[in-house]
DNA sequence: TTATTATATCGTAATATTGCGATGTTATAG
DNA sequence: CTATAACATCGCAATATTACGATATAATAA
């Protein structure tokens, strides 16, 4: 046990879990705040800035490239990570699609 | 270790982060659009709907109660869980201010 | 009352995540 | 070449999550 069953779902069921399980840590949140602002950075500010290890974020950097949500260009020794706004829009039309769906109440709840 | 470092995070950051991962496993995006095209539900549709136990689907209709997303009300002998429209609505709204930020790349990057 | 049904909670095993020090890698600096 | 700087990756400890059987609870049925 202790390991989630993807079979048994959809490929869209799991895909839209993977986008918001890769956005639930506050870390990782503050991060692309972070890149938003600066409209790009590279992540050795991100260690002054956050409270976290270098290691440590060098690892929510990797998740959050996973998803496709920021990318990483090599600029010499640093790497300068930003938004991939091409991928910004696609999630966040996945999770709009999800939530402009009709939840009107008839039931026994109303 | 192992911990989340929520202290050096602001409440809003904290607050996001929590709404995102909530929804970040398929058998609760499964069961959110299991409750909207039902429009309304019992949990133990679910246990026959998903291929999960029942005490499993009981704990993530726990996590989505926790973050406001579902209400249950008790109904005889079974409970009749549906989304609150209010809530879902606020959610929706916070992802909204998340997404709708200005991502333009200016930096390296472009 | 006892039985049944629907759900919640407990306890526990398997696995995943978080965080960090240590170390590896790669590019510039000297 | 040998530093040094900026990450990435490894390995591990602490903690969290996922899943489920067993059991508790609460409401109706008989």
């Amino acid at each position: 046990m202790g390991l989630t069953k993807s079979e048994i779902f959809t490929d869209e069921q799991n895909k839209l879990a993977g986008l918001f399980r890769a956005l639930g840590h506050p870390a990782r949140v503050a991060i692309l705040q972070y890149i938003i602002n600066q409209k790009a950075c590279i992540c050795n500010d991100l260690v002054d800035e956050l409270g976290l290890a270098q290691a440590t974020i060098s690892q929510h950097l990797k998740e959050l490239k996973n998803i496709g949500i920021i990318q990483g260009t090599i600029e010499g020794k640093s790497v300068c990570y930003c938004i991939d706004e091409k991928l910004w829009k696609q999630i966040q039309a996945a999770f709009n699609a999800f939530f402009n769906q009709e939840v009107k109440v008839t039931g026994c709840c109303s």
